[in-house]
DNA sequence: GATGTTCACTGGTCTGACCAGTAGACTTTT
DNA sequence: AAAAGTCTACTGGTCAGACCAGTGAACATC
């Protein structure tokens, strides 16, 4: 992402010189919390010294010190409650920030449904390949429950579908062990249902597509079962594309097949 | 994630009610101005009022006011200039948030060096398999022209290589076509060489691995000009797993090579 | 021991002030 | 008339001081 590429010297005046930019005290205040935290001296559910004790310690005015209250706040890395005589809150890490900002970029067309599939394809058929090989005969359990839990669910209508299904796939971002894929995977899969759930929802042959899900999702289960990733990872992509490819437009499917074959 | 999976009343004295929280002046106006860009009142490149006026528009305090606006700075909707008689001004959508919250997310503790390995491994070969589909030739070019650069730097010493070696997979991600992939990969690989890339810079045989290094990205430059898109993938994560995996203790090498063997 | 009350302090908001930075209008110089 | 410098009205950045409502813990009451 436009990191400063960068490009060498092109010219004798060139001095690789920089853009300056003034830096205002609140960032600065932004910065030092932020790194002390980093630094693990801050840890969530510790409190941060009132606003005035801050402003004393920062030598700014409290204007200052509040307007990078709120910044941190807004990142979700504190929470300021009136009255609360302990300080803000340092807060424990939360997907919620990144929630927001694929949102933001997914409704501002800077993040097609296409570009989310495909994601979604990846992290899936990873997280699907991972489990099979680390999963334990607990994880195992929880996978069979859900899945139970959808078989149910089919006549139960696509709320109660959705959230089976959402259990099966938490299930095994679990077992793959991985924290990030786990987390982008729970946030795509948000971002993708607010885009299109109301489409799948309203579709008439909606029993019939989660009977075709769910037959995918026991294909999957079974190469879990079995600890054949490649034949999981695989089932997985299958089941996506099968699941969401008709809502993507068709000039922009070659990026979702090129993910299937092998 | 964790959007309140809607339970429904469970006890005969359960209305369903919900833990309420003051709403903040400033977030009523930071969620307007939000909504004015939503619906397209407010484009990028336009300016907002002057703060002064924005008082008088909101009808609270410029302290107030100011609080809004950093919040909005903070996510990449506006920016603030001092002096600037024409007022802040709306950005275009940038991944800038998005980065931001990801690299949050990549620091967080917990995150080994083999998830992270894990994850790059996942989202280069993907890069790499969109990559070969859906390349333009000027794409092209500027893969040839990266790794004509690491050859180049061969001979230069770890840093310069190591910036070449970022050219190119910078490349392959614009090439990929995918900004959520593109954006994710330049993080985990920025984290990654965060954390080992004084190990790499200080090994004995540096110029054997830089070597061997660029034949594999070679291959994949192959793969990727053939349009092969699986070959791509595979080559990619055998060149990642060949000069990392040393790196990762042996009892958890097992998640990488799962994603091997095919 | 469980109740209700008090109180010191907190965050949320407002007012009004000063300074430095900016752009565009204006004046001067060529 | 075009280029250069100057002026100025306004902007955002920061500060100081004030008031109110909310909070929790210590206290007094039952």
């Amino acid at each position: 992402m436009a990191e400063t590429p960068t490009s060498p010297p092109t010219s004798s005046g060139d001095h690789g010189f920089e853009p300056v930019r003034s830096v205002r005290l609140y960032e600065r205040i932004v910065e030092q919390v932020e790194e002390a935290i980093g630094r693990g001296e801050l840890r969530p559910g510790q409190r941060l010294p009132s606003e005035r004790d801050l402003v004393v310690q920062f030598g700014t005015s409290r204007a200052t010190v509040r307007e990078a209250l709120r910044v941190l706040e807004s990142n979700g890395v504190v929470r300021s409650r009136a009255g609360d005589p302990n300080g803000p809150e340092i807060l424990p890490f939360t997907t919620g920030g990144l929630t927001k900002q694929m949102r933001r970029l997914a409704r501002a067309d800077g993040l097609s449904l296409s570009q989310l599939l495909v994601s979604r394809m990846m992290l899936d058929s990873t997280a699907n390949r991972l489990a099979a090989v680390l999963r334990t005969p607990a994880q195992l359990a929880e996978m069979d429950a859900a899945i139970e839990q959808m078989r149910a669910a089919v006549e139960g209508g696509y709320t109660s579908f959705s959230e089976a299904d959402f259990a099966f796939h938490e299930a095994i971002a679990r077992a793959s062990g991985n924290t990030l894929i786990q987390v982008c995977n729970g946030v795509v899969r948000d971002t993708v249902l607010s885009l299109i759930s109301d489409k799948i929802s309203h579709a008439r042959n909606a029993q019939a597509l989660m009977k075709r899900s769910l037959g995918h999702h026991e294909q999957v289960l079974a190469a879990i079962r079995a600890g054949d990733g490649p034949e999981a990872g695989r089932a997985s992509l299958h089941s996506l594309y099968d699941y969401y490819a008709t809502y993507v437009p068709k000039a922009e499917r070659a990026a979702l097949e090129a993910l299937l074959d092998d």
